[in-house]
DNA sequence: TTCATTTATGAATATATGATCATATATGAT
DNA sequence: ATCATATATGATCATATATTCATAAATGAA
């Protein structure tokens, strides 16, 4: 990978850099797991499109089902019920049936608390 | 756009359907306005992709450099240098110069609000 | 059973996006 | 001035993704 500097340059002295060994290494020593980055940036990923973030604060005041989310989004019913299974898939969402219908929720504390720190972020 | 139904499906009898207008209408009160869900959504994306959230969670231990992030994440300094754009450009980092060197941190302390719900998240 | 309704899902397509590469800019040293 | 270092940026390309369309599955009614 060209431009890239691997660790043996600190020790080539033919093209020493100047890095932050302290400031690396305290990264390194707080770093995240990387199975735990992906779990979070699905998260975060899921949250970040209009359709699932407004699914979501839609969610918050109250259990809905797909057909009215679709005409409250203004989009059609598969694409609601696409992005829906996305939520599902990171159980950020949960859904009980009653017969032909399905009421969709959030099922996460932590998601609700996502979603507020959001909206709070956004209201200054 | 097939599929959809629009509130018109109310009044025309030929083709009702079980609706729950409460629950529209009490979304449509709580709704987020659009930019603000649009503002809200690229914060979330900007976390939504792994190495931004590793450089996130990297300058919650202090500022780092480029090439600092470079070897940490071990990836090109270019790629680090578009992201980090990113996340300047949603004002979620800053950077100081000294020298030729310039140094990030982050911005904004709902950023590590949401970083640290996201930690607590995981680790349950 | 057959039909209608509600939701789910697979394929296709158009768009978005992340990394790379090449190059440009900015600061400092000589 | 020239050169080296640190970072930024535009173009390209390969991949990811959101929506649409067509169709399937599931439940209920007749």
């Amino acid at each position: 990978m060209a431009g890239m500097r691997s660790e043996e340059n600190t020790t080539r002295q033919s093209k020493v850099r100047m890095i932050h060994q302290d400031r690396i290494r305290k990264a390194r020593k707080s770093a995240t797991p990387q199975k735990d980055i992906e779990k979070l940036t699905s998260i975060y990923k899921a949250l970040g499109d209009p359709t699932r973030l407004k699914i979501a604060v839609a969610l918050t005041e109250g259990e809905m089902c797909v057909c009215d989310l679709s005409v409250f989004l203004e989009i059609s019913e598969s694409a609601v019920s696409h992005q829906l299974r996305r939520l599902k898939d990171l159980s950020l969402i949960k859904n009980r049936r009653e017969g032909q219908v399905l009421y969709y929720s959030l099922d996460d504390q932590h998601v609700i608390d996502f979603l507020n720190i959001g909206l709070e972020h956004i209201r200054e």
